[in-house]
DNA sequence: GCTAATTAATTGCATAATGCAAGCGTATCC
DNA sequence: GGATACGCTTGCATTATGCAATTAATTAGC
């Protein structure tokens, strides 16, 4: 119940009155940064392709990576797209009602199904996908190239350490030290 | 469930991709790539909280708004969590029956409520908070501090880019500015 | 070949989250 | 005072999510 403080907190922009503690600060922790940026964008993106296709987020996602790897089963998509099988299973329901996806059973294990888009379907991506790479254009546009490497790099090693701490779950996350300096290591 | 669209034209097996330069590669694309990282650190902050506190994900986000401008009103919590009014409202109604918070009708306006974390409240804070630390340390040290930098450099930036891209709506991005550049293989 | 165990996928149902219209109380303007 | 705008809450319908139970196909044991 102890208060540890944050040591790094960054310098204020001077813009709340008041600090009462250097607890966190939400606006400044990192993934709540990549949080809203994100969301932001993925609002916008499906504020187009609801009330456009009645495609819901899920199925969007779902429609994504079965363009990307047509022919996948249902199973591959959860581990894709970080989706549980049931909400893959309804997504692909959706996507096949409203005529933009077709299962296949598979041929030589017929458990899996063969799921791909129909026409339609492609067109339907296709659409969406042009507006969601003029929406990552725009959002990069306010960065230079250099620092786009950078991120590039910087995104990659993020996602493995994401990917390391969900697997070990908060349980798993290290005792916390007093002092926490990123300290550079390479 | 019925197929009320199906494509009559042509019994097209959906294989064909239109145009594999063109197709968005999901887990390219960069707001997908935040949220990624975003959403496994978030979840397994929340697999903690929730089962200990009872807290939604909308209560925690608010708890941490109220913990950093102690006083602050539904609506301004709106603006800094990107939070709608009916959920802010239903994350104050958890926090104070769960003992966490108070509000307190404000002394010039009574139509703001001044809400505020209570005892309990600070100390269920300080535990999810002291975690969330060591959940964004455990993350940053997967990057050097010069990279850290340069990141905070380019979130910024981003952050600003979301936010005008959100205002102006998918009816406000730019027309294909490279959504379809042939190029000239065959 | 037949049964049991496994695996892929779906469905039903209870619970939680979300969106929106309407409402209540307060303040402001004339 | 009366009209209007604002902050906030509530009720209700819709949607999403979590989990048990089910179906169907395959594999393993015998």
């Amino acid at each position: 119940m102890q208060l540890i403080s944050t040591q790094k907190s960054k310098m204020d922009d001077g813009q709340s009155p008041i600090d009462p503690d250097a607890t966190l600060q939400l606006e400044a922790w990192l993934p709540y940064r990549l949080f809203r940026i994100s969301a932001r964008v993925a609002d916008v993106l499906n504020a187009f392709y609801g009330p456009r296709f009645g495609l819901s987020r899920s199925a969007w996602r779902t429609m994504a990576i079965i363009a990307n790897r047509p022919g996948v089963s249902a199973k591959e998509i959860c581990q894709a797209g970080g989706l549980d099988q049931f909400a893959v299973s309804r997504a692909v329901k959706q996507l096949v009602e409203l005529g933009f996806a077709q299962r296949q059973t598979g041929r030589s294990d017929r458990r899996y199904a063969a799921i791909e888009l129909s026409e339609t379907g492609w067109a339907a991506f296709s659409e969406i996908s042009g507006l969601a790479e003029r929406l990552e254009t725009e959002l990069v546009h306010a960065v230079s190239q250099e620092e786009l490497d950078v991120l590039n790099g910087i995104l990659a090693k993020l996602d493995d350490a994401s990917a390391g701490i969900l697997a070990r779950g908060w349980r798993g996350v290290r005792e916390a030290p007093e002092a926490q300096e990123p300290k550079s290591e390479a």
